[in-house]
DNA sequence: ATTAAATTGTTAATTTATAAACAAAAAGAT
DNA sequence: ATCTTTTTGTTTATAAATTAACAATTTAAT
């Protein structure tokens, strides 16, 4: 099946974060208006993202929480989940291993990174910590597809390079520095200096 | 002056970035096309955002490193600067607050707000953490005007209603909750799973 | 039953964003 | 000096994303 557009998975990740919410307070049918408020969005908008990952609704009644979370799942969702690595378990590194544990059980943070030894040899969070030489074998082993770098800068580039000999397929990147990756490698990358001063240009008259 | 498009501002902000890295290794001038490189842009894309702000290169040579970075701080950074405070000192918080210090000269993080009493009262960062109760004080007193939203999701909207309420004119909500806010508070959210699941959907085939 | 109101699904139009094209100018080579 | 190459600046074209428009359908009301 072909892909959708970039812009229309994300909002369907974030449609689906508020569905879950939706049904675990008990609601059984959401209106497109209704998600589009939510989310800042048009309600046209959000039937169009519906409409090209395949799902219906009900006329008058609009779409079936359960249902679309699960058709949303089918798009969003590998087969059989698809494991991540972190590496750098400073403040940023540790607060994203927090935010997934138990929230997505297709995407599993199966093991972190990092160069220090009070930290090396035990699990934070449930899960083991390696030492970023043994990248190569634990990716391996572990299976991991998706790697979240969260090192200082300094050493990105070379993280990068690493988790991509390892044979990574995605690559997170939250440091300041730009990264290069081949082809066959997806890379996103995403700066929280700019989020701000995104912020503080048009919070201004 | 009329604003830019978001999207130059954003490109205008990661630029900056790299400029001032390349101004540190004592690199003069820039073409286009290697700015473009860093970013994974066309050197089109940079000249017509460049255009946009009205800065002009010299041709031939390129653009001037230091000059650009002026050019882009006119644009950026407003005339005193702007004033931030973050609520909610957990990992993430922490995080956004070190990655801040020494940074961006104009955007100054002079205040950090929590609940936990360990945390109240004492200074992280060389930046005072002061309660949460106190936010109308201290975004008066403090001339805050950019709130950066790292709290637990239960607490995000009471937050968000806290921090408009004392008259914040942008907030940076990190919270997986989407907020709702006047028409004269600028919001930008972000979510990582929305992020690391985009990744996860473009990895593979 | 009939009508009115509300909501989905989809096509068409518009707007925005990106890329292509190329003239103008500067530097360097011959 | 003249020509060639390179790079900027800007206009025009293309592509992508969003919004508008509206038919189809369902529910509820009369």
């Amino acid at each position: 099946m072909g892909k959708l557009p970039a812009k229309t998975v994300e909002r369907l990740s974030e449609y689906r974060r508020t569905l879950i919410n939706c049904m675990n307070h008990g609601k059984e049918y959401i209106y497109s208006h209704e998600l589009a408020q939510f989310h800042h969005k048009t309600a046209v908008q959000v039937r169009r993202d519906i409409m090209l990952m395949g799902f219906s609704g009900v006329q008058r009644k609009g779409y079936k929480v359960k249902e679309m979370i699960d058709a949303i799942g089918r798009i969003l969702d590998y087969k059989n989940g698809q494991n991540v690595g972190i590496v750098g378990i400073g403040h940023l590194g540790t607060a994203i291993l927090q935010y997934f544990t138990g929230k997505r059980p297709k995407l599993r943070v199966v093991a972190i990174f990092d160069v220090d030894e009070k930290k090396t040899g035990r699990e934070i969070n449930g899960v083991h910590c390696y030492h970023v030489d043994t990248i190569p074998e634990v990716v391996e082993r572990e299976n991991i597809d998706l790697g979240i770098i969260t090192v200082p800068p300094e050493f990105a580039k070379e993280t990068a390079e690493g988790l991509i000999n390892a044979g990574i397929r995605g690559i997170l990147n939250f440091t300041t520095v730009p990264l290069n990756v081949p082809e066959d490698v997806y890379l996103e990358e995403y700066d929280m200096i700019t989020s701000l001063e995104k912020v503080a240009y048009f919070a201004r008259g």
